[in-house]
DNA sequence: ACTCAGAATGAACGATCATTCATTCCCATA
DNA sequence: TATGGGAATGAATGATCGTTCATTCTGAGT
């Protein structure tokens, strides 16, 4: 048995810390079973760390909430912003290869995810962390189509009612990636939402 | 204050009775912070009450589920055997009616929808008995769409991905509807869809 | 080497909650 | 009207969990 040394860090190490070990709680015994047990454990630290740097337990959890979305959505937002200098279709084409791809999809992440969805309904303050992020994602997707509409001429395409339409598409397949991974492949998820863009343009 | 008189019913009445108080709770409450109190108070009666119908609170959790469950997947088969005769655009027109129709976008049923797939991932029961219903209704979708490629001659289209999409843009467009109610209407939801199946065929 | 600010610990406390079951009460049946 | 089977009740129980805080320990600064 390895001896645990006591060790100091600075706080916000800790807390990232705590976060990471708090996703892979709820990731393994979901949003209502957590315990403080469990996360400090699984973050191989004490009990009363928590208490240290997160006050409480509904803070931490708000907290890990806050730092998936902006992950989420920060990641999204940086690949529109890098990639300002590309085309249209490159643009659209790593959006989705992001939202799709390997750091998002990971089951530990859209179970986090889908839990906080899941309580948002009742839970205010969830609800405001996660549709604050939604909005402004909303906002650049719905910016670079409004940009792809206006270079293909289609006319008759409405960019606003097109994001959201693209949004929920994702959502959905995260959803289904999650809760019925054997229905559904990676790949074939990919798949679904570049035909949505083609069929859409 | 009216007395409350103690009366006795039928084993399936209070079953009924106390499942439609854990959707109440639920979709106020959240699936989380759910108390046998709670539940028993919302259905007029005695704490006790639960245990006795339902043995134990993972159970009637359980049952609640499979009963909204049963409800949503149901009434979507049930459309498709009672419009056989009808045309296959109708079919589809009222399939989609009633996803996005008053019954099932009821945020009471979202809400309950949506804590279950929170936590389908750390509960094997939840997702067998979600994954179950979902699998039944997209065969019929699948079926439902072998039959409009056939008829319509769309040599290109894949039913059983069109199903997949179709599906998941719906469970987006209900999350959407219950998380930012603002950003979406119910009617613009609709759109959304038919646009989708319009552009698919 | 010494010191001490404050980071880290975990036993203890109090609150909450699921579950139990002795008791009460209803009502179909005779 | 009388009665027994079982539906309904809710106080009590025991277990779980969040939070506290007295104590221990670390390591940067001197």
């Amino acid at each position: 048995m390895p001896k645990k040394k006591r060790q100091i860090l600075p706080k916000e190490q800790r807390r990232q810390q705590l976060i990471e070990a708090t996703i892979r709680c709820i990731a393994r015994d979901g949003l209502g079973s957590i315990t403080m047990h469990m996360v400090t454990q699984e973050a191989g630290l004490s009990l009363g760390i928590a208490n240290l740097h997160f006050k409480t337990k509904d803070n931490l959890l708000k907290e890990t909430l806050r730092s998936v979305a902006e992950e989420y959505h920060g990641g999204q937002i940086a690949i529109m912003e890098g990639h300002r200098t590309a085309g249209l279709a490159d643009r659209l084409a790593s959006l989705l290869a992001f939202q799709l791809g390997r750091g998002v999809t990971q089951r530990q992440k859209m179970a986090v995810w889908f839990a906080y969805y899941g309580e948002a309904g009742a839970r205010p303050v969830y609800q405001k962390i996660v549709s604050a992020s939604d909005r402004m994602a909303a906002l650049t997707l719905e910016s670079l189509f409004t940009d792809i509409i206006e270079e293909g001429q289609y006319k008759d395409a409405n960019p606003a009612e097109i994001a959201m339409g693209y949004s929920a598409l994702i959502d959905g397949l995260h959803l289904a990636l999650l809760v019925t991974p054997r229905e559904i492949s990676k790949r074939q998820a990919k798949a679904i939402a570049r035909n949505f863009l083609h069929r859409a343009f």
